[in-house]
RNA sequence: CGGGGUGUAGCGCAGCCUGGUAGCGCGUCAGCCUUGGGCGCUGAAGGUCGCGGGUUCAAAUCCCGCCGCCCCGACCA
């Protein structure tokens, strides 16, 4: 192909749209253009790049014994109407009418399509199991679209439900598609960690997302530098190193003017001691009942494991005017002892005497805090997102590092929840009816397309993995003019084309420099120099995009050379 | 939705405070020159200054309202 004959719009300049690399690199490349705020066109090179992500998430589905499909991506709303769904994710789910007035939705996930299918469709246990994935785009009206495709409004997903006649069948093909997935992100060049994760909007019980360890991720986790314990920051545990027996434990509690010291940082600057000392004092309102929430100072709530812990539907932190009803304070001031609400406190916050708490008084704290002795908490939880430096929850002796990672994908147990709203059932060995337990699973092809940039680049640009590259080999004719440049490149170009190899020629009677600085910028694996000075020499130059290193080859030995180059590539990206 | 920022040519920006009829760099087009890391010269095209209203003799500039985009938070592949 002839990079004149392509639409290969680079920019020199960072749009100042975008903030992190791998956003700035899809524009400034030429991959991806914006429509609008979450919605982009893919541009030829963007596309090719999706197309060869896209197959060899097919190749591994397959291998791993899904099947094919694919659903549409509107949806009549009474089938979200009767999981419920409707009203969780209300919200997120584009609603339209079509022109009888009927309510449509545009699929944000497609659980219950799928299951209604599986409903029609199943009728014995001699079915399964079965596993049906698609990669179809999403629609989710996301509440802040950011990033380019890291988080869009309309994405690519590949989605697998799956369907299993017991337990021991689900695990399976958990297990089949977890390791499907650990080889899909191993061909796209990605280091990934899987974690534990909340299952959230799914439901279900057991999940691991597969998160791309970056800087600009958007995700927290924590990982074990001891053992194989990593979890999103949503659902780790992590064990407080921390003492919770503070000085002047012994003596009664007593209030202490603290005048105009609200935060965490204030008060314990005011007392000269550390944070984790402090009693932190949140109003929530769970359910339209207010209560108290206590973590360490040094701490944050996590809201995930407090609505968790409650089982409350709705949660929220209370405004102003209920902080005040409640603790008859202003916000800063609040403290558990006292207090006329329910207390929940944090399993780390077990033993803590001697700590210092809100005075529910305007610019007073208390001190001499002993939870046990002076507050009556309705009940412990883990209810505080662990912190870097906690003692690993699972092997006790490692301790806990924040990483930052971008989720690309997720794998969830369903459990009955899609199937039995939704009238699925088989008959079993012994004619009883029976109910298939479900599994579903996610990888965000658009997302994992821009994770693959974000940790593959530098200072001048994409260095794209061979699998996933637009093209395997950038053809560079230094000088246009030079007629035996010219041929020489376009000789090698169709040599390679031949063989079976995606060639760009940049034939564009550009500068060298220009051709150079787009061709690092476009990151293709392999670039071909062209030009008078080596062909004296009897030669062109091979370079490698990853490494820079720079080889030489006589013009008709090139084809093979350059084929031994790309094998090797795909060599090494296997290994 | 709350908080912060921003909107001037395809891209990156200046001009705004202190109103006087729009400018720079890159890119684009034509020509010359040059050809191993964004080269040089000449000429040209391209802007409802986000939108609407107001103040004023006069608004990119001051005031009010709205919208878009970006960042921080809840949501998620």
């Amino acid at each position: 192909m002839r990079w004149t004959q392509q639409l290969i719009p680079t920019l020199r300049e960072v749009p100042q749209e975008a903030e992190i690399a791998s956003h700035q690199l899809l524009l400034r490349a030429g991959l991806i253009r914006k429509l609008a705020g979450g919605l982009f066109t893919f541009l030829p090179l963007g596309r090719r790049a999706l197309r060869k992500l896209e197959q060899i998430v097919r190749e591994e589905m397959d291998r791993a014994g899904a099947l094919e499909i694919l659903m549409p991506a509107m949806h009549p709303q009474e089938l979200w109407e009767q999981t419920g769904r409707f009203q969780v994710l209300r919200d997120v789910m584009f609603k339209i009418k079509d022109r009888q007035d009927r309510n449509l939705v545009l699929g944000p996930t497609h659980e219950e399509v799928v299951t209604d299918l599986i409903a029609h469709e199943v009728q014995s246990y001699r079915q399964l199991p079965i596993n049906l994935y698609q990669i179809q785009t999403k629609f989710r009206d996301e509440i802040r679209p950011r990033f380019g495709l890291m988080r869009a409004k309309e994405f690519i997903m590949k989605d697998a439900y799956s369907f299993d006649a017991d337990g021991a069948g689900v695990e399976r093909s958990y297990q089949a598609m977890y390791a499907a997935y650990e080889r899909i992100f191993q061909r796209c060049g990605l280091r990934t960690k899987a974690v534990e994760a909340d299952s959230g909007a799914m439901g279900g019980s057991a999940s691991h997302e597969f998160m791309v360890l970056a800087d600009a991720g958007e995700d927290g986790l924590v990982e074990c530098d001891a053992c194989a314990y990593a979890a999103n920051l949503d659902r780790a545990e992590g064990v407080s190193r921390g003492p919770r027996v503070f000085v002047d434990a012994e003596q009664l509690t007593a209030v202490a003017p603290t005048p105009s010291r609200r935060t965490v940082a204030e008060v314990a600057a005011f007392f000269q001691t550390p944070p984790a000392r402090l009693i932190k004092t949140l109003i929530y309102v769970a359910d339209a009942q207010p209560l108290a929430v206590l973590v360490p100072g040094n701490r944050d709530v996590n809201e995930i494991k407090l609505q968790r812990a409650l089982q409350a539907t709705t949660l929220a932190l209370a405004d102003d005017a209920t902080v005040a009803r409640v603790t008859g304070a202003p916000a800063g001031f609040a403290g558990p002892v006292g207090l006329p609400v329910p207390i929940f406190a944090d399993e780390k916050l077990r033993g803590y005497r001697g700590a210092i708490a809100g005075a529910n008084q305007p610019d007073a704290h208390r001190v001499n805090v002993d939870l046990e002795r002076d507050v009556r908490v309705a009940a412990f939880a883990d209810l505080s997102n662990a912190l870097e430096g906690d003692g690993c929850p699972r092997c006790g002796a490692g301790a806990l590092q924040a990483r930052r990672g971008i989720e690309v994908g997720h794998v969830f147990k369903l459990g009955t929840k899609y199937s039995e709203a939704l009238g699925a059932g088989y008959l079993d060995a012994a004619g009883q009816r029976q109910t298939p337990l479900m599994g579903c699973y996610g990888i965000g092809v658009t997302r994992t397309l821009q994770a693959v940039i974000e940790q593959s680049h530098d200072a001048n640009g994409i260095v794209w993995p061979i699998a996933l590259a637009p093209y395997a080999v950038e053809v560079l004719p230094i000088n246009v003019q030079h007629g035996p440049t010219m041929q020489t490149a376009q000789a090698l170009t169709a040599a390679l084309e031949q063989a079976g190899l995606d060639v760009l020629l940049d034939d564009r009677d550009e500068r060298p420099g220009v051709k150079f600085k787009d061709a690092d910028l476009l990151g293709l694996p392999i670039r071909v120099n062209i030009g008078e000075k080596s062909l004296a020499k009897g030669v062109v130059e091979i370079k490698l995009r990853h490494s820079g290193v720079l080889t030489t080859a006589a013009p008709e030995q090139a084809p093979a050379a350059l084929q031994a180059c790309v094998q090797e590539l795909w060599r090494s990206a296997a290994g």
